[in-house]
DNA sequence: GCAAGTATCATTGTATACAATAATGCACAT
DNA sequence: ATGTGCATTATTGTATACAATGATACTTGC
């Protein structure tokens, strides 16, 4: 009856992962993720109203995920819910995307600094294999994976940082501005200009020297920003 | 059947509002505050196993509204959840405790600095009969009273700020930290000195001055942190 | 005695049924 | 014509039923 290519029942789809939802394979966990995509994609309009029953046919799975999913997103702040009412679409604007690289330029440097305590040899590692790979792909303009590299680096900061909590959070800012990032990252003058700054910081990171790393990592945001608004985003 | 004084579905509980949850009169917004409550008031073990039909019975509900609430508070990353296996309690450690106070002195920091640029009239006029009115019920001893002006100071630079995104994550660190505040805020000293700092950052604002309201809203959390660690906490 | 396999049970995952609430539209009075 | 009230419908809120999965314990063969 619904045999769709929407269809989430099966087991076919390519699903990004959320780094929130672990459950990447339950039914709620790739609805989660769907409306989500949807939503950060501009697929839905602002303020649209999100119906359980509408959004369960289209995926062919029942309400009840639909509306596990839409409670976890209206935490997200990415759905406004009104009691016995309706889910309505409450996507990121502009603003509110400028917010984010802002605050992310403050954590992304108590990261770096909080790292420069707690690295481990082999996050180092990955590092430095991370900058020098990311080179080669630049120089082969292969977007994709610079995209995933860069993903990979800051990831690995996160983690290196020893807080959980900053991790968490700075995990799901990174993941709001993905779509912006491939932008950003779709100049080769930008992505090699990010690449340069990941080995600075990444020598202030191995040198142990928080206030330096501190003060490149914010920078590599605030660089960032004046390159999303070189482009007119 | 079920008549205990947990019983949640009869209106006669004065359960704590929860800023992320709007639906405080429905079931699922109930048992999420109620769960959250429980977990960082300390009444679950770490990694306590949270089942669904126990907890819907102690309150009285369904399974339902109980899945719902843990699947946000996984969000919240107050709860654990393995896939087909169970939800398990992750509550917040004392180092997490500190990360959040850190992160929240970077933030507190910029939305001071952007309130400076958005405030309203209103706004100062709020914090200003705030201040005002915290050195009363402080030379009064109202502990309960303080510490609620203190939540109203900072929820209101977070709105001043402009910001819903810095806003929705000032409040949840916030909250997640309230327990440590009103241990923080029952000694006179730093309810008092705590004040005079928020007067600082109160008239800084007011001239418009973004440096040094963010330097002063910054050092106020570090401040507490001090205050916390000569607390032993 | 012990390990592997299997049956049973507990628990979660999903779907659906029923209840409550809000929106809509129509009839009727003014 | 307009607005009020009621009936109808749509939608969400909650409970429960059923399916699937994982845990447990027992049995059986060695």
């Amino acid at each position: 009856m619904n045999e769709t290519k929407n269809d989430l029942t099966g087991r076919n789809e390519a699903e990004e992962v959320s780094k929130e939802v672990t459950d990447k394979y339950s039914l709620r966990g790739r609805v989660f993720n769907r409306i989500r995509e949807d939503i950060l994609s501009g697929k839905y309009a602002e303020n649209e109203e999100l119906k359980e029953v509408s959004i369960g046919n289209e995926l062919g799975v029942s309400r009840t995920p639909v509306r596990e999913a839409l409670r976890q997103l209206e935490l997200e702040g990415l759905v406004n819910i009104i009691p016995n009412k309706g889910a309505y679409v409450h996507g990121i604007s502009q603003k509110d995307i400028h917010d984010i690289y802002v605050i992310r330029s403050y954590l992304e440097g108590l990261a770096a600094r909080w790292a420069c305590e707690r690295i481990t040899d082999e996050e180092i590692e990955n590092l430095e294999e991370n900058v020098y790979i990311a080179n080669f792909h630049i120089g082969k303009k292969h977007y994709e994976t610079i995209v995933e590299l860069d993903s990979q680096f800051h990831e690995t900061i996160y983690k290196a940082s020893g807080s959980k909590i900053l991790e968490h959070q700075l995990s799901t800012y990174h993941h709001y501005v993905e779509r912006i990032r491939k932008i950003s990252l779709g100049r080769e003058e930008r992505a090699k200009k990010a690449n340069e700054e990941h080995a600075a910081i990444l020598e202030a990171i191995k040198g142990r020297n928080g206030d330096l790393a501190e003060k490149l990592a914010h920078e590599h945001i605030i660089s960032t920003i004046a390159n999303l608004n070189k482009q007119g985003l």
